[in-house]
RNA sequence: GCGGGUAUAGUUCAAUGGUAGAACAGCGGGUUGUGGUCCCGUUGACCUGGGUUCAAUUCCCAGUACUCGCCCCA
C-alpha cells in the first residue's frame, strides 16, 4: 500500500507528454493515455510562484478606483498650487528612525530593512514626509519662494500583520507645505483634505486636536503620567505598557476601564503655551470662517515622533468606534527638518491612504466613473480585408476615433461578440464582398441594423455619426 | 508579536474515509458573413508537510496563506 500511495504522489508530478496528433486536433483518439517509456516522463512540479504576503496585484478591474481618488487629488492638487515630486521607494534606515521615531513602532518592528551588496543599511520607505524633508533640504529648497508645496503619490511599505484597511504594500497620496509656520495653512491643509471626501462623495468626520510644541507636551506628559500612576492598577495592560513607553499613546485605548481613567485625565489644551494656544485658536478660528464642521478631539495623538501643534485626521462618518479607520492623518511637523540637519523650517503634510478610501467606497456603493468606452470596433472577414482593416484602424485613430479591434479572431461571430462586450455603438465589418466593391459595412449595434458606405467616406460618416 | 475563522477549477460555491459536481468565465461548434437568446462540446481544482487508517481532499497535528480583531498605523 505503501508502495500505492508513492505512485500517487508521484503521478502528481508528472504530466503525460502529448503526441503530435493531440496538439493538432484529432483530439477523442489521441487523447487516449499512451504509455511512455521512463525517459519521455517530464517532471513538471513546478509551483507557481505566489504573491508575497501582504501585497496585491491592482487587476485592470480595480484600477478605475485609483484614477478615480487620483484624478481628484490631482485636481486640488493645482487648485492650491501643489506641485508634484517623486521619490525613491528606498532610502537610508536612518532616516526613517531619525525622523519617524526610533521608538515607534513603525520603525521598531514594521520597516523592510536589509543591507545592500554595498554594505548600506536600507529601508523601503514606510511613509513618504520624511523623504520630502530629506529632499528639502538635499535640494536647497530653502532657496525657492517660501512656503513650497509638494505634493506626492505613491507606495509605502510597512512590514505588519495584514487586515482590514492594512496591507503590507499600500499608497498614500499626500500634500506638505515647507517652510511656514502661519496657521492659516494648517487650516486649508484640513480644508482641502475635507474637499477632496466632499467631491467624491464620501461623508466624512474632521478630528483636530494640538499637542503643542515640544516644551509644553514635556510638560504636559508629565502631567499625564503622575495622573495615571494613580491609576495604574484599574489599567489594561496595554495601557500599563504605554504609561512607560509612550505616555500620549494612553489616549488611544479603547477599553472600557481605560476610558473612563481617561474622562478625567488632564487635557493638553490646557497645558499649550501661549504661542502654541495662540495657534491653534487661529487654526480653529480660519475653520470657522468657511463653515468647515470638525471635531475638537483632545484624545487625538499620532503615532509619528515628529508632529507638533496641530495634529488632525479624517475619519468616515459613523466609523468612530472601529481602529485603523483614519482615511486621512496629518499635522505639523516643525522640528522635522532642523532634526535631519537642516535649518529651522517650519512644516506641515497630510497622507490619504487610498485604499482604505477605496475600501469606504466600495462599502458605501460610490459612483465611480467606468473607464472611457470605445465608440468603433473593426471587424475584419479573410486574409485581404484583414490587411486593409489594420491599415483602416490606423486612419481612424489618427482623426481621433475612438476604436478597438480583435484582429487575431477569424469569426465575424466572434468579433460581434466581443464588439458587443465592449459596449460599442457602431461595427465596421470589411469582407471580401465589401473589398472588392470599395464599401464597407456599417452596423448600429444597440439598433441591429446596418447599412452599406463607401470605404473612402468612412472617416467622414463616422464622425457625423457619432456627433449624433 | 498575540487571538478567532477559513483553505476544493480563473471566480462563486457543493459533495465525499474509496481522488470530486455545478454555476459563471474561457475556448470550440451549431450559423465556414452577423453579437447581446438558446443548445452542444471542451479546458480546468482537493494549500504544504506529518500522523491515524487497508485507504485521507475528507479525521487529527503542524506549517503557510487568506480573512477578521488586538498592538500600531494610511
Amino acid at each position: 500500500m505503501a508502495k500505492e500511495k508513492k505512485k500517487k504522489s508521484f503521478k502528481k508530478n508528472l504530466k503525460i507528454k502529448k503526441t503530435k496528433s493531440a496538439f493538432f486536433g484529432v483530439r477523442k483518439e489521441a487523447d487516449k493515455p499512451v504509455v511512455l517509456a521512463e525517459s519521455e516522463i517530464v517532471k513538471t512540479s513546478k509551483k507557481t510562484p505566489q504573491l508575497v504576503r501582504g501585497f496585491k496585484d491592482v487587476l485592470p478591474a480595480e484600477q478605475k478606483y485609483f484614477k478615480f481618488i487620483t484624478d481628484a487629488l490631482e485636481i486640488l492638487a493645482v487648485d492650491y498650487g501643489f506641485e508634484k515630486i517623486d521619490l525613491p521607494l528606498l532610502e537610508e534606515s536612518n532616516l526613517f528612525s531619525r525622523a519617524v521615531g526610533k521608538e515607534t513602532d513603525i520603525v521598531t518592528k514594521e520597516m523592510f530593512t536589509f543591507e545592500t551588496p554595498g554594505g548600506e543599511r536600507v529601508s523601503l520607505r514606510p511613509e513618504a514626509t520624511a523623504s520630502v524633508a530629506r529632499a528639502y533640504i538635499n535640494h536647497g529648497m530653502l532657496n525657492l519662494p517660501q512656503p513650497v508645496k509638494l505634493y506626492y503619490n505613491g507606495l509605502m511599505f510597512r512590514y505588519e500583520r495584514p487586515q482590514s484597511g492594512r496591507y503590507r504594500q499600500f499608497n498614500q497620496f499626500g500634500f506638505e507645505i515647507l517652510g511656514d509656520k502661519h496657521p492659516v495653512l494648517d487650516a486649508q491643509m484640513i480644508i482641502l483634505c475635507h474637499n477632496f471626501f466632499k467631491e467624491i462623495g464620501l461623508p466624512v468626520n474632521v478630528q483636530v486636536n494640538s499637542i503643542g510644541c515640544n516644551s509644553c507636551r514635556k510638560e504636559y506628559k508629565v502631567q499625564l503620567v503622575n495622573y495615571y500612576k494613580t491609576q495604574k492598577s484599574n489599567l489594561c495592560d496595554d495601557c500599563k505598557e504605554r504609561l512607560n513607553k509612550n505616555p500620549l499613546r494612553l489616549l488611544d485605548c479603547k477599553e472600557e476601564k481605560c476610558a473612563i481613567i481617561k474622562e478625567e485625565a488632564p487635557q493638553i489644551v490646557d497645558w499649550l503655551c501661549d504661542d502654541c494656544k495662540n495657534h491653534f485658536v487661529k487654526v480653529l478660528e480660519f475653520l470657522d470662517e468657511v463653515e468647515l464642521p470638525y471635531n475638537l478631539n483632545s484624545n487625538l495623538v499620532r503615532g509619528l515622533d515628529y508632529y507638533t501643534n496641530t495634529v488632525f485626521e479624517i475619519w468616515p462618518e459613523g466609523d468612530e468606534k472601529r481602529s485603523q479607520t483614519a482615511l486621512c492623518g496629518g499635522g505639523r511637523y516643525d522640528n522635522l527638518i532642523e532634526l535631519l540637519g537642516g535649518r529651522n523650517t517650519p512644516a506641515l503634510g497630510v497622507s490619504i491612504g487610498i485604499e482604505r478610501t477605496i475600501l469606504k467606497i466600495k462599502e458605501l456603493n460610490l459612483p465611480v466613473p467606468e473607464r472611457a468606452k470605445r465608440d468603433i470596433f473593426v471587424a475584419q472577414l479573410g486574409e485581404a480585408p484583414r490587411r486593409k482593416s489594420l491599415a483602416l484602424y490606423e486612419s481612424l485613430r489618427k482623426e481621433g476615433i475612438k476604436i478597438c479591434e480583435s484582429f487575431s479572431k477569424d469569426g465575424l461571430k466572434s468579433q460581434l461578440e466581443i464588439a458587443g462586450k465592449l459596449g460599442v455603438r457602431f461595427t465596421l465589418i470589411l469582407g471580401q464582398k465589401e473589398l472588392s466593391e470599395g464599401t464597407i459595412l456599417l452596423r448600429d449595434m444597440e439598433a441591429g441594423s446596418q447599412e452599406t458606405i463607401n470605404f473612402n467616406k468612412v472617416v467622414k460618416e463616422i464622425k457625423r455619426r457619432l456627433e449624433q
